[in-house]
Parts: structure tokens; C-alpha cells; sequence
DNA sequence: TACTTTCCTGCAAGCGCTTGCAGTCACGGG
DNA sequence: CCCGTGACTGCAAGCGCTTGCAGGAAAGTA
């Protein structure tokens, strides 16, 4: 393939003039840049990305590091970062974190990233203290999405008002049997939406005088078949709540589903919201705490650019996006029948 | 940082000695091996992988090219893809497509691939024929999936007789009025998948005999959204069908909204059938012709990396993974009214 | 006219590895 | 005792760019 050199040749120039013709620096004159990138077209010139970052010492890579992509939020996410490097040229070096099936998390290994990204987006993980001194030792700019990290910039929201918010909607239809279907109980520095979001159903309750009873908090893994044991460990309770919250929509719609194998009506005689604004969640009627999730991507990434170009004004943002309530039809007021439910079995 | 030479040096060895102990290649005592993983470790060395690219021309990375990474097909097979990859140690690179507001899909670019990436992986994607000629000429090992393309490796489902099961399916349980919701007629080379569904719904009827009547066929963009517009088009028709052999479980989820909306019971009046076997599909009861999404990609990443290791038999495969069918509540007997459905109205 | 400035451009020294080739050393056979 | 063999190891030439510094021409100033 082309070098820079032959360019050069071609063009009647040197190589530093082409690297700087092609970079559109300033110190060119137009002239040149035409003749030099007329020139690179036609020999179908493509700067060697190795050579570039080994001699600049820039990777034009941001590291987007996420544990299980597959679920909804990181697939969105991922996505819209993608989105935005691609515009500005930047590449996305995806970093998975994949549960081995001993339980134990991928040890992740910042160090690996070091000379192979400029920054790093790192979307709500689990990390432990030595790994987030070890990605703050990487001295990249670095941006949370879903939590935040002191020291580094972060997009989010406000995962205790958005329980809130949730769990007020089922204190106002006249629940006070609320469940909350959550994420494991492990506390993971930053990993902090699961705790949040039962910290927000624990106010809300308490600010309703409404006792959060224990046997209430279940967790349900962030994912649909979590949701679905979860709603079933609910339903078989001796004195089942009357409405759920689950902290993601992927639970709900498990919790949902676990309604719908026992009899039991959504919302007759139960109701469920969900936190997300998952793209189902508005065909299956699923009431939900919506999260602008391809926007908080696209910030991450413009931050990650930022600091990348060098605009220092943001190195400390700490961005906390706007959740909505969307009532659908999942929720509904509590029933008025105190005594036990009787299941009502379909087909 | 670290560099080869400072571990050259505290090693007591020639930088070459460190490369090749590092690399694990045969020619280094088992001694001096241990020295320098030693040395290395303790001054936490990284190398540098833009230097050893530069100077071996391997970039240790593969690059994924998918339109919508946000779907719900897609992101398991990144996600596997992904594993597979970074079990090797080697990188992902993404490569999102994303359709600007024009309509027009963003140009694939594969010369901007050069030197960036040792082999692609394609997924489902709607290329040009130049775009296939461009990706031929990086002469990287590529593999499609999702669809096949002469000269490459491809990993994929026989989209023909998956269409056929599932068509097959709703004819056995009695129906002859079946509706296909496929994605947009455009015929992109490689994007075979629509047409290849919609030619194994066609070929089902005709082995039964029963005609493919042009009304009931419509385009759902192969997303929820679109499904529900698909079903609601179709159950607006004079002489709606009985059944729904959706293309993706995406969109059946919004033919099964559509149904819920207007009324129609499922399975009673309106069976619904996808493909895919997508999470939710079990929880939400929809029939489907479950494939095995992330195992085409695992299978796609080993074979990007059997050609990378040198392994020249597998540079042809063209492989075609099962598909089952796995029927659940959406879909039933056709009613036996001929007449004019009765809509009914819920809640 | 002589001297700054301003603008462009070229020189050449790296950036940190990999690898073909040429030793070096210890051994065993002739 | 000499030499062929293996098994390691080191030399040094790149890989293809970027960039600090210096040179040279054109334009402005005195």
C-alpha cells in the first residue's frame, strides 16, 4: 500500500508537509493541501494508524469498557458512544467483561489499555477499589456512565430520585404493599444503581409512612429471567405486595411474566413499574421511570472528546440527565380487597 | 512507561530475547524466559501495541462491522464475538453503521480498515456490491454473519427453511390466511435474510397450496415499532389473517402489541410467530424459530481467528447452524368462524 | 536598502517493537 | 583434536509516521 512517502514523491513535497496537509494543520498552504490530498486519493493513501500513534503517541481510540453487552442498556449505550467517535474519526476498542462461570468476575486489567486508548468510557460496572486506582493511574481521561467516581467526569442520573419517583407513582394509585426487585446485594464501589434505587424506594416509603418489609426486597440480577424468579418468590409470599417495583425494565417484564403464569392481573391485582424506557416496555404497556439511555452514550463520548481536545472545562463534569415518569397500563390502583387474592387462572 | 529496552537491560538481555520471551516463541531458554517475565512484571511492562504492530504488520485486532448494534440480534453476537476475541487476547474494534436521518445508510468505508485490523467479522449487513468488492480487497480474512458471500467464511441460519418451519407450524395448526412481516423489500447483495424468510413463507404455502396473498405482506423494519405498525396494517384489512409469521421476534413483539391494541386475542383470534428466540420471547409466550445467536458469533470469531493462526482449512466455510422450533402460547389452532372477527375490546 | 516578521516547508531524529542473519557455546561424533 | 549440529542470543535494520528546529521566501517596517 501506499507510504506517506510515496505521496510525497508524488506530490512534489515532503513527508512532514503531507502529514501536515493531511491533518489539516495550520502551517500548510492551501495550495499544497490540495495538491497533497488530491494526490493521496488518487494512490488511495490511508495513514498507517500504527505508525501515527507510535510516533504521536495518540491512539484516536477511546476504550468503551462495559460488563455484559448483551443486555439492553449497555447494547444501547455502546451504541450511541460508537456513534459519536465514529463521527469525529475516533475508534471504539470494545472491552467486555464476561462473567466466567465460576460467579468470580473477569479480573480487569487496566494496564492492557495503556498506549491503546486515549480515554475511557466506562459504563456501569461493579469495579473493585484496586481497579479504579488502577484505571485512575492510567492518568486518561475517563468517564463513568451510570455511576459515578470522584475524580473522574460521569454521566448518569439520579438513581434515588428515580426510585423515588417510581415508588411514589404506587404510593399515590394507594399501594402500600410495594415490593422492590433490585440488583445483587454486593457493594461494589462504584457500582451503585442497584443500592441507590432501593435507597429511593426506602425513602419513598418512609416518607409515606409505609414500612419496607424485608421479605419485599428481592433480587433479580437485571435481567429478565431475574425478574421472573423474583416475581415469583413474590407472588408465593404468604401476604404477596400489591405492586412491584423493579429497578430495571428488564426485571419487570420478568415480573410480568411471573404475573401472568400465576393468574394474577396486572394491574387488577398487581401492579408494575420498571426503570429504563426499554423499547418494549412501551408495546407491553410496562409503566417505567424513563432514562434518556442513548443520550447519556452520546454525552460520555463528547466528554471522553472533549477532554481529549484538550478543553480542561469539563475534566470534573459530573452530568445527571432527567428521568420521566411514564405511566402505562401496568399500573393501576391497588386493589380494594384486603383478603388473600384468589388466582385467576387463563387458558 | 516501561519500555523493551528497560527490561532488556534489567534483564541482562538483548531487547530480541525479550521480544520472542515475551511472545513465547520456541528459541528462548526456559530460563531466560522466566527472567524476563519476571522483570517485566515486576517493572510492569505492557508492550506497546501500536510498536509491534508497526514492526510486525499484525495488529492483534479484529474488526466488527454491524449496522444498529442496538438491536437485540446484534448485540449478542457482538457480545460473543467479543469473548471469543478477548479470550485470544486480541482486540475488538467496533464498527457501527449507523443510518443517518437522510435515510441513506453512512458509506462503509473498508480501506479505512487497513492496517487497523487483522480480519472483519460482517454482521447482517446490507452491503453495495462495491462495498463487498472493497471489503474483498483488504484481503483480511472475513466472515459474514448472517448471511454468506462467495469467497468469504460465513456463519448463519438457512433463513429458507427457518421461514419454512415456521410457516409450516401455523398451516398445521390450521391456518391458511398467514401474514409475512419482513423487512424492506430493498435487495442489498448480501442482505439475503429478508428475502431468503420471506421465500420460505412463500414456499411453505405453496407445498400446501394455500395462495400468498400480496396483502398480507408487509414490511416491519425488523423492530418492535415496526411491528406494531405491520400489525396493525394488517389487522385493519377487510379479510385480516389468522395468523403472523413475523421475521424477527422483535417484530412479532409488535405485531402481539398490535393484537393486544385492537382487541384480538392471542392465540384465539391471531397467532403470532418469530424468529429468533429472543429473550423475552419466552417470558411473553411468543412462538418462535429459535436460533443460536450467540453461538454464531463465538463460531464467527473462531473462525476469523483459525485463519489469523495460519489455519488455511476452514477459509470456505460456509457454516449453518440449527434452528428449532419452539411453540408457545402465541400460537394455536385457526379459529373456526369464517366470518368477520368480532373485535373485543379489554379494559 | 537593510532588517524584522510571518508563512511555509524540509531535515532528520526518533516512537518502541520485530526479525533475518550472524554469531556463540556446549556437545557428540569422526 | 576438529568440526558439524543444535540451541540460544544479539545486532541492527527497518516498520511508517510525527515534530522540533532551522532554512528560505515573501511581505512589512524603518
Amino acid at each position: 500500500m501506499a507510504r506517506i512517502e510515496d505521496v510525497a514523491r508524488a506530490a512534489g513535497v515532503s513527508t512532514a508537509t503531507v502529514s501536515r496537509a493531511m491533518r489539516g494543520l495550520p502551517n500548510v498552504s492551501e495550495a499544497t493541501r490540495l495538491t497533497v490530498s488530491r494526490v493521496a486519493a488518487e494512490l488511495g493513501y490511508v495513514v498507517s494508524r500504527s505508525a501515527s500513534t507510535l510516533a504521536s503517541g495518540r491512539t484516536r481510540t477511546v476504550a468503551v469498557v462495559a460488563p455484559f453487552m448483551e443486555r439492553w442498556f449497555f447494547a444501547q449505550v455502546i451504541g450511541a458512544v460508537e456513534a459519536v467517535l465514529r463521527a469525529q474519526n475516533f475508534d471504539a476498542l470494545l472491552i467486555g467483561l464476561t462473567q466466567p462461570t465460576d460467579g468470580k468476575r473477569e479480573q480487569f486489567e487496566p494496564d492492557s489499555l495503556r498506549g491503546r486508548a486515549d480515554a475511557v468510557v466506562v459504563l456501569t460496572l461493579p469495579l473493585t477499589g484496586h481497579e479504579l486506582d488502577e484505571v485512575r493511574r492510567l492518568a486518561l481521561p475517563t468517564v463513568y456512565v451510570g455511576s459515578s467516581v470522584p475524580g473522574a467526569m460521569s454521566v448518569r442520573i439520579d438513581d434515588v430520585a428515580a426510585a423515588r419517583l417510581a415508588t411514589d407513582h404506587l404510593l399515590q394509585l394507594g399501594h402500600t404493599k410495594i415490593a422492590y426487585v433490585g440488583g445483587e446485594p454486593e457493594q461494589r464501589l462504584n457500582f451503585t444503581a442497584p443500592a441507590d434505587r432501593r435507597a429511593g424506594w426506602m425513602a419513598s416509603l418512609a416518607a409515606a409512612g409505609v414500612e419496607a418489609c424485608a421479605a419485599y426486597q428481592v433480587p433479580g440480577q437485571f435481567t429478565a429471567a431475574g425478574g421472573l424468579d423474583a416475581g415469583r418468590a413474590l407472588l408465593a409470599l404468604k401476604d404477596p405486595p400489591t405492586a412491584v417495583f423493579a429497578a430495571s425494565d428488564e426485571m419487570a417484564f420478568g415480573v410480568l411474566a411471573a404475573a401472568r403464569e400465576a393468574g394474577v392481573l396486572v394491574p387488577d391485582q398487581l401492579s408494575v413499574i420498571g426503570i429504563d424506557g426499554h423499547e418494549l416496555s412501551e408495546l407491553f404497556g410496562l409503566s417505567t421511570v424513563e432514562q434518556p439511555v442513548a443520550r447519556q452514550g452520546a454525552l460520555a463520548a463528547e466528554l471522553a472528546l472533549a477532554a481529549l481536545g484538550g478543553d480542561p472545562s469539563h475534566l470534573h463534569d459530573h452530568i445527571v440527565v432527567d428521568v420521566r415518569l411514564v405511566p402505562r397500563m401496568s399500573t393501576g390502583p391497588a386493589p380494594r380487597t384486603r383478603g388473600r387474592r384468589t388466582a385467576v387462572t387463563r387458558s
